[in-house]
DNA sequence: TGTACATCAGTGAACGCGCGTTCACTGATGTAC
DNA sequence: TGTACATCAGTGAACGCGCGTTCACTGATGTAC
């Protein structure tokens, strides 16, 4: 099945690196065994190290990749007030909260990276660190430096909010959660916009 | 080794459940086997189904055992504006960050419990709720009600921050994280108990 | 008071199963002649 | 142009191991006589 052009095996990788992160947020990190996320990829197990030297190296990967898909998806958004706020109602909304695995990575996966070893928090940090420059950089182009910390801030309570939401069996009140926290977000932003 | 009064097998019940949150919190909840959380019980794992029906039981357990204890832990703090401070400080500082065994279980284990099954997700709604409930009657005594949502997203705020900062790998950017979030939640729960 | 017995919390080996990882093999392809 | 060969991505069985759970057994105790 081999000697194709080389772009044959990045297509592969790819494939097994979108199907583990789909997996990875629907079902965590370690309840996702390497077997399931093959046939995923519509292959089996022993192909994966041909591509990955362990799970590991594919945690770090695929959150790497996560990210950098959350980045792209909120690069249109991120250029003025009107899109930020979507971006808030987007990421704070019942459909967000009912399909995690269409969903954020750290929303699904955070205290999960928090235990994990340092190759995969660096790909977290850097990953995380590349959005949150892209927005600070717009919403405060004059001192993005100052704004970051803000941004961050309201990233954090955004994942924290959403986790929350999905945790809880009063989907009521899960409602009332998630639209608290875009008013919370909002504020944050308009204030560090100012 | 049986026989003894009723409350020896209560004592027993209570080692695993002790052990069981900190291991959880540790390792996570996919993370501990049963044999390892009896062992650190000082059991052997056979007897642990004799006082649960299934890991999932001892995971609801743990979970109600767990937010019961934050919220004794926080009923001294509650009763002023400086208690209020002071629990905000301890929640988001470096030594909860970097001891999670011995803290707050929402921030270990969120998204986890979001991935579970009814009752411990239950068990997670009923155990939040008392907590907030308990914050919200002293922050508003006038109006709990609608202090409530306020409550519970400063507290999805902190989980989310206090997750943040144990993922980065860059520990000055975790500290500049959780004083920022020692700010916005005192800011709203000052605004909400005015 | 002393002895025989019933209780049952806890032991530890075993169950089938899925885990992460290894490896001898396959077979479709690009290349060399 | 046609054929023999080298490549190597992917196969699928197997490795040792720990998982959650079951079960026949143990033995310290409280109770009955």
């Amino acid at each position: 099945m081999a000697r194709y052009g080389k772009e044959r095996k990045q297509e592969t990788r790819r494939r097994i690196v979108d199907a583990a992160g789909r997996r990875f947020k629907q079902d965590g990190i370690d309840g996702s065994g390497v077997a399931t996320l093959m046939a995923d990829a519509g292959l089996t197990n022993g192909a994966f190290y041909a591509h990955f030297s362990s799970k590991e190296d594919l945690v770090a990967n695929t959150v790497a990749d996560q990210l950098e898909g959350q980045r792209e998806r909120y690069a249109g958004l991120v250029r003025d007030r009107d899109g930020m706020e979507q971006l808030v109602r987007e990421y704070l909304s019942s459909e967000h909260r009912d399909n995690p695995s269409e969903g954020c990575p750290s929303a699904a996966l955070l205290d999960e990276i928090g235990r994990c070893a340092e190759p995969v928090r660096k790909a977290y940090t850097d990953g995380t660190l590349a959005i949150v420059d892209d927005v600070a950089g717009h919403l405060a182009p004059e001192d993005p430096a100052s704004a970051r910390g803000v941004v961050l801030g309201v990233f954090a309570m955004m994942f924290g909010t959403l986790q929350v939401a999905r945790a809880l069996t009063d989907q009521e009140l899960a409602d009332e959660v998630l639209e608290l926290g875009v008013q919370n977000a909002l504020a944050s932003l308009d204030a560090a916009a100012s």
